[in-house]
DNA sequence: GCAGTGACTAGTA
DNA sequence: ATACTAGCCACTG
């Protein structure tokens, strides 16, 4: 399940920090399965604990959902966390997620 | 199994 | 800068 794998890392990514949808999929193993990322964290809203808001698109921006305003929470959220927003976008270059040690503390 | 869809990304014009 | 195309692959009917 991508849920389960996907769920580790967005739980990883700090607050004050976001992560880009091809790289959480790169550290949950799913290289290049960017599009399932955001496809499994739409699971994993249903289920809570994971600051899902965290991840982005590689533009700096929060996708647009299909029917709900999730994205606006998103934004929210993340303005709340730290994040600044500029022309609607994230400055990826400050506030993109750098994950030294992705897996760091070994394994819990 | 096939076709359609989707919170994506990179390339080309 | 935007618009369009192609590739990616899991989920649903």
């Amino acid at each position: 399940m991508l849920g389960s794998e996907v769920y580790a890392v967005v739980a990883r990514i700090p607050p004050g920090k976001v992560a880009t949808y091809g790289q959480v999929a790169e550290l949950a193993g799913y290289a290049g399965r960017a599009r399932q990322v955001g496809y499994a964290l739409a699971a994993l809203i249903d289920d809570a604990g994971v600051p899902w808001h965290r991840v982005i698109n590689t533009r700096g921006q929060v996708s647009a959902r299909s029917h709900t305003k999730l994205h606006e929470l998103q934004r929210h959220l993340l303005e709340c966390e730290g994040i600044v927003f500029v022309n609607d976008r994230v400055d990826l270059d400050e506030s993109r997620w750098q994950p030294d040690e992705p897996w760091a503390g070994g394994d819990d």
